[in-house]
DNA sequence: ATATTGACTTGGACCAAGTCCATTGTAGGA
DNA sequence: TCCTACAATGGACTTGGTCCAAGTCAATAT
C-alpha cells in the first residue's frame, strides 16, 4: 500500500474510491503521467470515473504538496508524485521518456547580479534534453 | 528597417504585407509576445490579417531559426526573436515578465554521467523564476 | 444503526490555444 | 502582362483544461 495513501489519511484527507485510485496510480518512480494518462488508469480500475474528478483530485494533491506538476513540453502537464525532494528532468527527444535527475551544485549561483535585473531569484527549473539509449 | 527583414529576403523567402508586420513586430530586446499578442499588434496595422496567418508565419520563421519558441508557462507559448545567441530567462512569477539572461557556465556539466541514464544529453534550457522588482 | 450534512462526484457546457483545409488571392518570375 | 506556385483567409475542428448545477456519499453525531 502506497505511503502516500497513509499520508493523505493522517493529513484527514476525505478518502473516497476515485482519490484512492487517483493516489494509487501515482505511485513509482520517474512517473510523469498527464491527467489523460491518469484519467485512462483510473478508468480501468473504476470505469466511471469522470474527467473532472481527475483534474480536481490532481490539483488537491499538488495544493497538498503531495504531487508536483510539471510542465515539460508545452503540451499536456505531467503530474509528478516525487515531490518531497526537489529535483531536475531529463526528457528524450525521441520518445518523450522522462527520467529524474539531480544535477551537482546550485544553478541559482550561476546567474550573476548584473544577469538579475532586479529580481528576487527563489527557484530555478532546469530541463536537460537529448536521446535515451534506445532513440539515439 | 529590421534586419531580420533583411536576412529573410536574402534567403529568397517570399515577401507579403502579412509576413511584414509580423516580421516587424517581432523586434526589440526581451521581446517574448504569445501568438494573439502578435496577432493584435499586426492587427492595428494590416487590419484584416488572419490568425492562422500569424500561425503559419511564427511557424516558418521558427523552421528557419530566425525566431525561437518558448513555452514558459504551460499556457501559450511566446515566440523571440532574440533566436541567434542562445540565453536563458528569468520570469517574474507576479507579472509575468520576462528578461533574457546567460548564466554563468556550462549548465550540461552539471548533470554528472551517473545521472543520465545512459542518455545522450544535447541541450539544457533553465528558467528562473522570482520576483521583479515593482512585485517584490 | 440511522440521520445528517458538507464535501465530493458527475456530465456536459464552455473556454483558450492551436491546427487543418478548401477556397481565394497574389508575389515575383517569364 | 500573364501565369502559377505559393500564401492568405476564415471557419471548422482538436486538444487540454475549467466551471457549474445537480446528485451522491463519507464521516460524524445521535
Ligand atoms: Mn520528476
Ligand atoms: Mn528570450
Ligand atoms: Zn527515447
Ligand atoms: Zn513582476
Amino acid at each position: 500500500m502506497s505511503d502516500l495513501l497513509e499520508r493523505l489519511r493522517g493529513r484527514g484527507w476525505r478518502m473516497t474510491p476515485q482519490r484512492r485510485v487517483v493516489a494509487e496510480v501515482l505511485a513509482g518512480e520517474h512517473v510523469h503521467l498527464t491527467a489523460d494518462e491518469v484519467l485512462a488508469r483510473a478508468a480501468a480500475r473504476l470505469p466511471e470515473i469522470a474527467r473532472a474528478t481527475v483534474y480536481n483530485t490532481l490539483g488537491e494533491l499538488v495544493a497538498l504538496g503531495e504531487v508536483a506538476e510539471v510542465a515539460i513540453d508545452g503540451r499536456a502537464k505531467r503530474y509528478d508524485p516525487n515531490a518531497h525532494r526537489p529535483h531536475q528532468h531529463l526528457v528524450c527527444s525521441g520518445c518523450a521518456a522522462v527520467r529524474d535527475v539531480r544535477p551537482d551544485g546550485d544553478p541559482l549561483a550561476d546567474l550573476p547580479a548584473a544577469e538579475r535585473f532586479g529580481f528576487t531569484v527563489l527557484e530555478v527549473e532546469v530541463t536537460y534534453r537529448g536521446l535515451c539509449a534506445d532513440c539515439a
